[in-house]
Formats: structure tokens, C-alpha cells, sequence
DNA sequence: CCTTTCCCGGCAACTAATCGACCGTGAGGA
DNA sequence: TCCTCACGGTCGATTAGTTGCCGGGAAAGG
């Protein structure tokens, strides 16, 4: 139920271009203090330990909808987002399907897995177009053990993506379908909300589809979900526009959560 | 959706004693290859540093329905845990609950924060008596950027414990509750099933109410679930005894998913 | 011994959610 | 210009799952 991923700066790579808005990080969370924002990787190390890293990675550059790994496939180390938005998601065999985030500059994807050995748990492409930075999994190992500040961030950044699937699994354990999306919605209006007359527009273009992946539901579920928030005067829709009236009777749907 | 982990001895705590069956570990991933076991925290270690390490540490013995952390608490490092069981579970503010696993001997509970702050994302009681061994976080830091060895057992136990909460959150985002059954009375089976007449009788007394918390559903469908089964012959239940009669059936129940 | 508590079991009513299909529309490409 | 394609919207049928309730039996505890 899309976490969503923000904007803190991760060490040296490409400062500038902050522009995403607000300074939440993830989603579908519970209460956001309680996890914080992601910690940045190289934040502690030295200049020198900073370059030494990113020697031993290679750039990659993708477009929009361009696939960077894939759930089953072999692993080969984690991704530092330099630019962009990357879509981690996972299809069951089925073919039912779950949006875990859309992350940003400053986060690492890659599976939870972060040096070499297993496979992917995940799957991640380029929700617009993207340039990262790859670490390969045996020099950032060897690198871990040498660089203590290193392996001090890499355990923060696994602690932290450790608390976006958990706050992931509880919410999908937990929490209705109605309530996910009420929950999802209000996260939207903070993450892209913009100033209407008739409330706060969410100034992302999500389809039905990009939205049912995030909750774990269907396309149609969410259309009549949405369809009957209108009715009852809580947003406002037109054609994959959402206007966002009532937020507090959202707050009320989604069952009690601090945020 | 119940991940169980099972008895990987970890470094030098406690050997001996290894009596859980099989030697599988977690209970919903989708295939168990691709998991893989709980790494040893400290297998790596040197006898000394083992030793630092433990010294650090403080020793608690809990009875069972103790609670060992709780949901929002203040953390305040890790538990390795040398003997017992472990159930670590979420509660919703509206009073759902989901369980995450089951934890043995040889692994470290204490959601995924390891070090100091912050606050526990799920909530640990012992399932029955139990001895760990607390890790405070502030000594964790320092020993981890003096220790390599051990930043990187830390780092493997973190990405052991991620793919453990992806396995969860994907299996609750894209399978129904029944195939979520399915799959975990196969577990449970190869867990602890002992050779039946009718077939393979699971020998753990868990309640409906323990299951449904497990699959993240309520008593009452994991009551009409089970009767269904057995109206089909896939399995036989006498009173919170479970025997599986069908287990080619319930692979199918649970919707392709190699294991 | 009796009382209490926990757990299985079942029932009825209801809502949430899925599935599959079809249509209209708007945008983009040839 | 027409064609295609993606998306929103909708419908009907069906299933999955919840809520609330009651009763009985087994186990635990005094």
C-alpha cells in the first residue's frame, strides 16, 4: 500500500534538485514519527570514503517504464536513486500485484538483500525517467569491512526499510481495503497536494490501476470506492483528477491512526 | 501470515538443544530457496569478540504470555533468543491483529531497529518459557564499528529479517485468505507433522483464533475455512487437532507457489 | 466439588470485494 | 482521417469474508 519515499539527501550524490514536496517519507505508516524519515547512506563518511564508494559503482541511466531488476532474478547489490522516481513492486504468481513505494533521490532499492548471493524479492522500474548509481555486492562488502561508517549505514538504511515493510504488512494485515485507501489518499494530499477552491488536488497522475497496486485491490473496487466518496461529498473526481474535500471524514474512515 | 523461524544455532549461545522439527525457517514465503535460513549473528566472531559481545548483554528469562517488548514502547536493542518461543505480532488500533512469526532459538527479535531510538514496531511475548539475551543498543553501536564481523552479522540478520517482512507483506497484498490457509497448514505440516493413519497430523496445539491471527483473519472464517476443507477431504479436525489427508490438494488451494 | 474461562462450532444477516465483460472517450500515431 | 490503445465508468453475478450471537464441552482453578 505505497510507502512513500522522499527527498533527504543521501550523501554526495547530486545535491540540488530536492523538488519533491514536503519532507514525509513513506506512506502507509502508521505514525510517521515513529519511523522517521530514511536515513541517509554515506551521510558519515569522509570525503575520501565517500569517492572510495562511489568509485566501485557504476551509473545507469533509465527511461520511463524501463525495467532495473527483477523479482526471481539473480542479485547483484543495491541502486542509490540519483535522480527520479523508481516503482517497487512485487506480481504473485497469479498475477495479482503490490506497489511497495515510489522512491526517490536518496533511498536505495534493490530487495532487501544487499550484497551479492540470492535473488531478487522485488521488482523495480522506472516510474519516470531515472539515473542511479549500482553497487555491486562484493566490493560493498568488502568496502563494509573496512569502513565502519559504512556498515553503520547500511544498518540504518536496512532498519529503515525494515520498518517500511513492516508498516506495509501490518496495514495489509490489518486494515480494510476502504481504509488503505483512505489512508492512501490522505497520504497523497500531503505528498502532492495542491490549493483548490474545492479543497486540496492531488497534483500526481495516478490511474485507478497505479492506485488499486498501491492498496492491494482491484481497478474496479477502487473506481466504486472512489465513486461513493464522491457521493458522500468527501472528494471529488474527475477523470484520474482527485480533489480532496473532506479530509477529515478520511481521517475517520481510515480508522483511527495518528499521523 | 506467520513466518516461522526455526532452529539455526547462532554463535555460541546455548548449543545443544536443537529439537525443533525440519530445517526450514519461515513459514509464508513463496519459495523457501530464495530465503534462505536465518544467518548466525554471530557466527564469525572470534571466541573474544564473542565474548566482548555477550558481556555487553543482559539475561532475562520470561515464562510464558510474558510480554518480552511491546507495539510503540521505547527500544531499546535487541533479544537473542537461547531458548523458546517467540511470537511477534502487530494489534490495529481498531484491534486487528496479524502475526509475523514465530521465533526459535538462534534468532534475534526487536523489530527492525537494532541500535538505540525509536520506538517497537511489533510486539513480542514468549509462546512458551524462554531465556534471551538482551543487546542494548548503545554498546550494539560501538561494538558494531569496532567489530567488522559482527556490522556484517548485523547487516545479514537485518536482510534475513526483510525478505521475512517482503514475504509477508506480498502474501497479504496477493493472496486470498483461504489460499493464505492453505499455504500455512502446509507449513505447519512440514513444521511439525508426525505420521498419522489419516494422514499428517500437525502436533502443535494452535486455536482457530492463533491461526486466524496468522493469516489475518477472523476465528470464525478460519472456523468455515476448515470445515469446508474437510467437507472436501482435504484435511480431518478434531477439536484443535489438525490432520492433513491432502496435501497435493491443498497446493492447489493455495494457488501456484513453488516450495 | 463447583465455578469460571477458554475454545470449538454453528447460524443468520450483511457487506466488502472480485470477476468478467462492455462501452464511451480522449490522446496519439500513421 | 481513421485506427488503436489506455483509461474511466458501469453492470450483474458471484464469492469471500465479517459481525454478532448463542451454546456446549473441556480444562483450569479454587
Amino acid at each position: 500500500m505505497l510507502l512513500h519515499a522522499a527527498n533527504a539527501i543521501s550523501g554526495s550524490v547530486t545535491p540540488g534538485t530536492a523538488k519533491t514536496p514536503g519532507g514525509t517519507s513513506l506512506l502507509l505508516t502508521e505514525n510517521q514519527q515513529a519511523i522517521g524519515g530514511p536515513p541517509p547512506l554515506m551521510d558519515k563518511l569522509t570525503p575520501r570514503e565517500r569517492e572510495l564508494v562511489l568509485k566501485s559503482g557504476r551509473r545507469k541511466v533509465l527511461n520511463r517504464g524501463q525495467t532495473l531488476f527483477s523479482q526471481g532474478a539473480k542479485h547483484d547489490g543495491i541502486y542509490l536513486i540519483e535522480s527520479g522516481r523508481v516503482r517497487v513492486f512485487y506480481i504473485s504468481p497469479l498475477g495479482r500485484e503490490i506497489t511497495l513505494a515510489y522512491w526517490h533521490v536518496g533511498n536505495f532499492v534493490g530487495g532487501p538483500e544487499v550484497f551479492e548471493g540470492g535473488t531478487h524479492q522485488w521488482s523495480g522500474v522506472a516510474a519516470s525517467n531515472c539515473a542511479v548509481v549500482q553497487l555491486p555486492g562484493r566490493e560493498l562488502r568488502t568496502l563494509a569491512t573496512e569502513i565502519p561508517n559504512l556498515a553503520i549505514g547500511l544498518i540504518e538504511g536496512l532498519t529503515f526499510k525494515g520498518k517500511c515493510y513492516s508498516a506495509l504488512a501490518q496495514m495489509l494485515g490489518t486494515r480494510s481495503i476502504t481504509q488503505r485507501l483512505a489512508h492512501l489518499l490522505l497520504h497523497l494530499m500531503d505528498l502532492y497536494g495542491v490549493e483548490d477552491p474545492d479543497g486540496t488536488l492531488i497534483a500526481a497522475a495516478f490511474t485507478h490501476a497505479d492506485i488499486a497496486h498501491m492498496v492491494g485491490a482491484t481497478r474496479q473496487w477502487v473506481t466504486i470506492s472512489l465513486k461513493r466518496m464522491q457521493d458522500k461529498q468527501v472528494v471529488l473526481t474527475k477523470r484520474s483528477q482527485i480533489v480532496v474535500c473532506r479530509p477529515d471524514l478520511l481521517e475517520e474512515m481510515r480508522g483511527q491512526a495518528a499521523d
